[in-house]
DNA sequence: GTTTATTGATAAAACCGTTTATCGGAGGAC
DNA sequence: GTCCTCCGATAAACGGTTTTATCAATAAAC
């Protein structure tokens, strides 16, 4: 039997009215003498009252909290270190603010985005949904500010407030940077189950188109899977590919590629230039430092937030769509390639 | 202006009492014709009706929600790849059985903690929280479930669900690996900021301990902190120590040492064996894969979960403490010293 | 100096959207 | 006629917030 601000207010001798805006401020035109105050403030603190917000969020229809879906939350761990970054700038953003972080599974249906609207949410941030499997129509919107963040392509989230990271630029960095080394045969690594997506597709095609215009000589076969071809890329290892840098589809992937290329002898970056995707702390950790395309992932994550916390205070909402650019940060994976 | 559950009663000219019933299977002793049901579903849809979670919660007294705790939220990105193991760990659990999960921001005082109690969590699991500043009082214990996880030592959780992973047992695996491969001389290389933590703590005594009883010499000179002591590492390195392999306090500093060896000319494991603690997908990625002690956090986080569940099912709490052994995966970062 | 407006302090009651306990009417079985 | 059983409405929670009403004391208006 938890102690309620009927108790407070009575054990008081005061109205629950009077009790609620001394003790949480709340609206309304109640005036309390400063004698009362103190008394109710004293029998508070003696009875360890807690006020409930389930009560209080119902009332006042705002929960103070922001959920954020994810695609695949599970990969968390294994995956990139792309949701980890994600959800440090989402979480930093809210925590400032007082606001709480929710983590929602994933909704497999259209239909489900409607479940979103229960009143436990003052917003949603959206990441990642709809890796080419239809978009979110408009009568499914849940009446809640919601934020894309790099959530398919640009198309499929139409009229939706979204935040997305420049998949070309990314990529043309990489390519310019090894053209300018030059570089001539550049093969883009992807992963395997993610050829499919807007991101893979974006970025397959920045490859070709900026490798062509870079000088660097590209086609499909010059993109390689990991997982899916691994027979392909066994291969590929030992017949003394044409290929004098690699452009990796994350950062696990790049460290896989380090590691094969120490045990089939190669030395990076004398013999095989690498670039990563995906400037983590883990860049700095590897031999040789990994040289990689930095997406402002924590940085998109905060404005993010941002723009939720800003709709919900019923501000004007930002931009529809940002496009964030990627940088490259250079380290000690990639150098002019060998005679050969 | 939501469709609530009286609009629909309305509107199906019935009461909300059978809506209820018919719509969420509430309780209650109401019974509703097979017609009027009918009725009442289909004017839910064609009303768009979306239940109000928060009401329902209020009457219930119950919100599909756990919490989890983070001592140090900010770190999932940049630290270690614990937290993403525990937190895949936790969600899986907890999306499976249709519950939400809450992030909360540190707790700074021992009285937040009774903030907690607001209504809005079934349960919490309290992760890494105290790290050598003191206790939970048992009177500012949250009037709902809690299971402690991996949360600082034994003694200071008194009383609590929790479980933890033994510290001694992993540093004593990887000890007698070092010493039955001939090792005599480890270092163990601690991160900067963590040495006053609980579980710094036991694993340096555990260090000390089993690495005396292994035929491994060991002091307090071998305790290195990477950070703090920058320039003692560096002289480390430069100064042909007498260590022979490395234990590092997490997988991420076991990569700045592969790093650092190549750097410095050192191979690895033939001039310096490395084990790393925690292993995760990155050791396999590393060159050489690493050695490492497995905590099966996310098993761990899985039981925390699972515990909670129970609890809050009004199941009898399992065990007060569990405590679960680490494993050794042996890779290729580990070999015999070579001879001086 | 009365009347009227204004202000401050407070209680009482309505409300938020569900769930549930209580009660009662209709109809059939005995 | 009494006793169940099946349906279903009504109203009271749940624990806060907000609106409205009340009343006294003070200030402004005549």
């Amino acid at each position: 039997m938890p102690v309620t601000l009927r108790d407070v207010a009575r054990q008081a001798g005061v109205s629950p009215a009077a009790a609620s805006k001394v003790l949480h401020g709340a609206g309304g035109n109640v005036r309390v003498s400063p004698e009362k105050a103190a008394t109710i403030r004293e029998v508070a603190r003696e009875l360890n009252y807690r006020p409930n917000r389930l009560a209080r969020s119902l009332r006042k229809a705002s929960t103070q909290t922001v959920g954020l879906v994810f695609e695949r939350f599970g990969s968390i761990a294994e995956g990139p270190l792309y949701y980890p970054y994600l959800l440090d700038g989402v979480a930093s953003v809210l925590f400032e603010n007082h606001y709480r972080l929710a983590i929602l599974p994933e909704v497999d249906s259209e239909d489900a985005w409607g479940t979103l609207a229960d009143g436990r949410l003052d917003g949603v941030i959206w990441c990642k949904y709809d890796s080419g499997r239809g978009r979110m129509p408009a009568e499914a919107r849940p009446p809640i500010p919601v934020v894309a963040l790099n959530a398919g392509s640009p198309l499929k989230v139409r009229g939706l407030v979204s935040i997305f990271c420049d998949n070309e630029c990314g990529t043309r960095l990489a390519l310019e940077h090894l053209a300018a080394l030059g570089h001539r045969r550049v093969a883009f690594l992807m992963e395997s189950g993610e050829e499919d997506t807007p991101d893979a597709v974006a970025r397959r095609d920045a490859f070709l188109l900026w490798a062509r215009s870079s000088g660097i000589e590209a086609s499909d076969a010059d993109v390689l899977t990991w997982d899916r071809e691994a027979r392909q890329l066994g291969e590929w290892w030992r017949t003394a590919p044409p290929h004098t840098a690699v452009l990796a589809w994350n950062e696990r992937m790049a460290a896989m590629v380090l590691r094969r290329a120490a045990e089939e002898g190669l030395r990076v970056p004398t013999d095989l230039s690498v670039v990563g995707y995906d400037s983590t702390a883990y860049c700095d950790a590897l031999t040789p430092r990994l040289t990689a395309v930095r997406q402002p992932i924590r940085e998109m994550a905060r404005a993010a937030a941002q723009a939720v916390l800003g709709m919900i205070r019923g501000e004007d909402p930002p931009q529809a769509q940002t496009i964030w650019p990627c940088t490259l940060d250079v380290r000690e994976s990639t150098t002019s390639p060998a005679r050969r």
